[in-house]
DNA sequence: CTGAAAGCGCTTACAG
DNA sequence: CTGAAAGCGCTTACAG
């Protein structure tokens, strides 16, 4: 691997005129350009991005923490990100953590000592003091922390996504509609399930839920459950696309015909919610516009230093084929 | 952000000292060991991985160049990949590229400029050159170069998976079988097509054949070709699964019955092909063991130096919803 | 316009 | 056992 003072050398110039070829960071006589130009491609030089990061303090690099890359959502949100980023000069560095406390711990501490230009973190609120004490821009996705500041949250209105959920398997005639929430101890969830219950009330309707991670191992246990615990269910809400997915491949399996048995709703609208059969009927997050927000944010942090701003995106039903209006004429 | 300067100062050491306690590489009088850990917590010193990586050349970073976040084959293989690297105090970085070439190229030059210590890169035949000149250890996966070699491949039997699929088919009585061959400038698509084209002249069995890129937005469009072009087809052979789930999202939408109408094999075996319903028959790839394989592969190279050595794993039919044995009685 | 020098924050021979 | 020094490969004041 060639250095750049291999390229000096050969060019016969200095070091710090070949940085400024590379650069366009200073003036060169046309003359010495085109030597160093020529030097460059002879010699296939690189330059080497880790000194220059330990120069800069800037690796034009984004950290991104995603949950769980098995969760098509992050990983849709994950490309819109990564393309916003690019468009920008910067680079992503994916950091999948499944999960794990530690291995998120573990991607905060190693994006700060690799010198990336910010963090955008999603859904976790236990790692609320690492977050918001690092020293470059955090965004946070799908969450919003209790005290502790970090420069940007993004989120839907899942209260609201929550609240149509309910309104319209109400609206389609159901009679027992059971809610499977998300962790209560996220966010999304707990403000989606709201939505459920402030619904409910308002309209004299039972309650019923049953707890669930956001996966399909989780759903369709969690299936197993709803069909013993609530024989007479008509309605299911899911905390995700992935849950309903799974909800609905134990409800076929049992023969439970969907919607005509049970009308299912998900959340999030990934692509895979319209490439099933039936096409699911969801809440839809508009993660492009999510992402690049998310982005713009990190690359451009204006005078948003740790103060929370709360950027809140809309949500809206997308009707497809496991819900059923015609059921009520 | 305390630098180790700081950290020395503070405990009244020099720096090297600091760097030998953190590291554990020299004897330090249990007297200055305990000072230099209490000024280290003190000073919430965190060293800086940008400058040990320039000094040590290696960045304990391994760079997984994903064709596609989007096709969970790629984010089942990520997950495995990720967790190996883990268990050997290996990072991976995660290099998202969309099937893009030139988004694979920088990738590749950001690695090696990153100090990488290893690519694992994915059946893309076009960067032979760059992958094959790098200096640090590159496996591909899921292809084999012609002529330019790295240190390893691993991939499966896919010409006797592409064998099986068709013999599969044909013995649950299938009359009309085609094949939805993938790109067929990637090695894993050639095999696979090869091994249905070979089966098909050692039975007598007519071929038919569409090509089809391995996304959902290109199966649907080839359904449509499909069931015009051949009416009369009652065995489908899909290139990857989630090719296959569309293919079987069209042929629900026009009421065609699987497997009784038409009988319908993926390839791949992600979790999602028996979490939708049906679930699909599909050819199996351990992608478990080739991605471990390939980290054991960059993390203890030994005497593999661009030999290209080959790891080819086997593949087995999984038997599912989507074709039935009982038609033939 | 251009080069010599200093420095980014570490680590490791080299002395002692 | 321990510190001063040199160096990893860049970039940018600072002179000239």
């Amino acid at each position: 691997m060639a250095s750049i003072r291999d390229v000096a050398k050969l060019a016969g110039v200095s070091p710090a005129t070949v940085s400024r070829v590379m650069n366009g960071t200073a003036n060169v006589t046309e003359e010495k350009r085109e030597k160093v130009l020529r030097a460059i491609s002879e010699t296939d030089f690189v330059p080497n991005e880790v000194a220059r990061t330990l120069f800069k303090k800037s690796s034009k690099t984004i950290g991104f923490i995603i949950p769980s890359i098995q969760n098509p959502y992050f990983t849709q949100m994950a490309d819109v990100i990564d393309r916003a980023a690019k468009e920008l000069g910067f680079r992503i560095l994916l950091c999948n953590v499944e999960h794990d406390l530690d291995r998120e711990r573990s991607a905060i501490q190693m994006l700060i000592s690799a010198n990336a230009d910010g963090i955008i973190a999603s859904n976790n609120s236990e790692l609320q003091h690492e977050l918001s004490q690092c020293e470059i821009p955090v965004v946070i996705l799908d969450s919003l922390f209790r005290t502790k500041d970090v420069n940007a949250y993004i989120y839907c209105n899942y209260y609201q996504g929550g609240m149509m959920a309910a309104e319209h398997l109400h609206k389609c005639g159901c009679r027992k509609i059971v809610c499977i929430k998300g962790p209560q101890q996220l966010f999304t969830a707990q403000a989606r399930y709201q939505g459920y219950v402030d619904f409910c009330e308002d309209n004299g309707i039972e309650q019923h839920s049953i707890e669930c991670d956001y996966d399909f191992h989780a759903g369709m246990a969690v299936t197993e459950e709803l069909l013993s615990s609530y024989p007479d269910v008509d309605g299911i809400i899911a905390c995700n696309d992935i849950v309903a997915i799974s909800i609905y491949k134990i409800l076929h399996k049992r023969n439970i015909s969907v919607p005509e048995q049970i009308q299912l709703i998900g959340f999030d609208d990934v692509h895979l919610s319209s490439l099933i059969s039936p096409e699911l009927t969801t809440i839809h997050q508009p993660i492009e516009e999510m992402g690049r927000k998310a982005i713009s944010i990190i690359c451009d942090p204006e005078g948003l230093e740790k103060r929370g701003k709360q950027f809140v995106f809309p949500v809206h039903l997308i009707e497809r084929e496991t819900t059923c209006m015609k059921k009520l004429l």
